[in-house]
DNA sequence: CTGAAAGCGCTAACAC
DNA sequence: GTGTTAGCGCTTTCAG
């Protein structure tokens, strides 16, 4: 094994001696770009494979000024959300010769200026990035780019290019109008302290908002730091509960946090959805699999990542305010009583 | 808003005259290669900064030669294993300059070359890919590529160059050891049915020898296509208590599926883990939050990511067989009663 | 249909 | 400490 790894890697000319082919006949086979006789290209071809030859895009990068590469750039990996925008993403690319390249921020404008400047450097075709809160810096970068930019997941403000995604306030406020359809009224919120996620703040305001048209305001918050998880879930429920006993209804910023907060409800024999509500946000099948399913908000995760791709590929042109805004669905489930 | 995007991309060279320094010195300042003095570096800064330059890797790389990539292919992203992985990877990374580039192959072989001859056409300083079963084409790129090349995950074959992993043959002995010691005997496997998944395969090999060393033989097998979810977990579980009542135990192929059937046999009023052991595989942190935790072996996701990463990184060499190996930990959870 | 020449934007290597 | 020269491996452009 491993007996003649080559020293230096094989280069057009390789190929090209090895098959009596001029360099740039070569490389129009390999790109199929341009008319070459069947015989020329089966030598070309029959030599690449038997050489092993794989292309340099640095060297065809820098000569055609084009790079086939996408750069998305996600807060997290790990909540299981964005693994569904980028599997939309990819899907719609797959046909278009383009690649989506993936860079994650952790929730930190630093890390994020760090990430995209890096990204950039690359020369990509286009910029897909979760949120409308960037730097200024950030916000520079892409204005110098002179690429398309799709700004992902949110529509609550302003774009630089193109925005996709769904309205976080509506979200939060076709929510809250439900639980106040059925009649709960002691609400208490539960969701991650992260002055950075902005989506969940807008959820919040949106669903406060609506709370206060009916003169409803919350019974009480709890707020958590770190990553989400059933365990974090049933504390948080715990202590609010515990703290405020009254609650008829809770609403969770994600749905991992509100599972654990029903898998803790059902066991501790709470009345769900009579006497005691529960909703989360995201719509992820993890919730099909509970005991009860789990009343939610389907963000619209693949679609949204379909739609971006889309329009980086251009395959779709972004409509003229710049916003493609897609519909968050309320989906009942088992844990908000019928009104 | 936008209103002058740039035709043509900044280069070196409109540093160069912005700060009135040579192109050479301008680049050697913004890679913080060589001596520069105080003076001429303010200025160099002074003059991207507000110009808004950044680099260009592409040409930078063929220049140079080298490329601060690392190539990661895996083939999933959905099933909260692989983000470990990352993350291990990623944070390992970190501080060495060098950057992963994340592809997803699906499980599928053609898909996994397809990916990797992309990957490589990037000259990246190493590839850290998933699993020891790679096409002959596959082999060959990488023979071919003279990079180090890392296989993870796995470690019950031959690596090209390294692997780091567990044996998951010896993952699935000492679970059924575990079962065993309990006093069970009557037992059932549920995993997907998926030829490329290898791991899976070996675990379950494993299983069923340190079976046989007690004369055990698997009393049921029920196999799935697709994804995990719990939902799915729930359903292969009633199928294979319905066509076999007595069995006494079922190991799961992996912890989601697991965590499916233990909520199935919850609501059912099963008694676990007297009359109905359980087990997974992996050790997700999602079992953390069930009624009860799942009996699991930890794969070491992190671990192999980080001592993957710390190899191409060249900041741990590898032993001389090639094999780092680490050691899959059971752990009890509620589902396996003592012995 | 095929080839030759020029150069993409940067850095290695060598002057000064 | 700084500048000059020559490519890196490919594709563009233009000839044939």
């Amino acid at each position: 094994m491993n007996t003649k790894r080559p020293r230096r890697p094989l280069t057009l000319r390789d190929v090209s001696e090895a098959s009596g082919v001029s360099e740039m006949t070569v490389s129009r086979v390999l790109r199929n770009r341009g008319d070459v006789s069947a015989a020329t290209r089966e030598k070309v071809l029959t030599a690449a494979r038997t050489l092993g030859y794989v292309p340099n895009k640095i060297a065809g990068g820098l000569a055609s000024q084009r790079v086939n590469l996408v750069a998305v750039i996600i807060p997290s990996l790990s909540n299981m959300v964005f693994p569904d925008v980028l599997g939309g993403i990819s899907a719609e690319l797959e046909d278009t010769g383009l690649q989506p390249v993936v860079g994650v921020t952790n929730y930190s404008p630093p890390r994020e200026d760090a990430v995209l400047y890096d990204m950039l450097s690359w020369r990509p075709s286009g910029v897909i990035l979760a949120g409308l809160e960037h730097s200024a810096v950030a916000r520079a970068m892409l204005d110098n780019a002179g690429l398309p930019v799709v700004e992902i997941m949110d529509i609550d403000g302003d774009a630089i290019d193109t925005a996709v995604g769904i309205s976080h306030r509506r979200a939060g406020a076709e929510m809250a109008a439900e639980i106040l359809r059925a009649g709960y009224r002691r609400i208490g919120f539960i969701g991650t302290h992260m002055p950075e996620d902005h989506r969940a703040r807008k959820r919040l305001a949106g669903f406060e908002e609506r709370l206060a048209q009916d003169n409803v305001s919350l019974s009480a918050r709890e707020f958590y730091q770190g990553g989400s998880s059933l365990q974090k879930g049933r504390e948080l429920t715990e202590r609010i509960l515990a703290r405020e006993p009254e609650l008829d209804f809770l609403y969770y910023s994600n749905d991992m946090i509100g599972a654990g907060g029903l898998l803790w409800c059902l066991e501790k024999g709470y009345d769900i959805p009579g006497k005691l509500g529960l909703a989360g946000f995201n719509g992820v099948d993890l919730l099909d699999g509970l005991p009860l399913r789990l009343a939610t908000t389907d963000a619209r995760r693949i679609d949204i990542g379909r739609r971006a791709a889309r329009i980086v590929a251009g395959k779709e042109t972004a409509p003229e305010n710049g916003v493609v805004a897609l519909t968050p669905t309320f989906k009942p489930g088992d844990t908000i009583r019928n009104a």
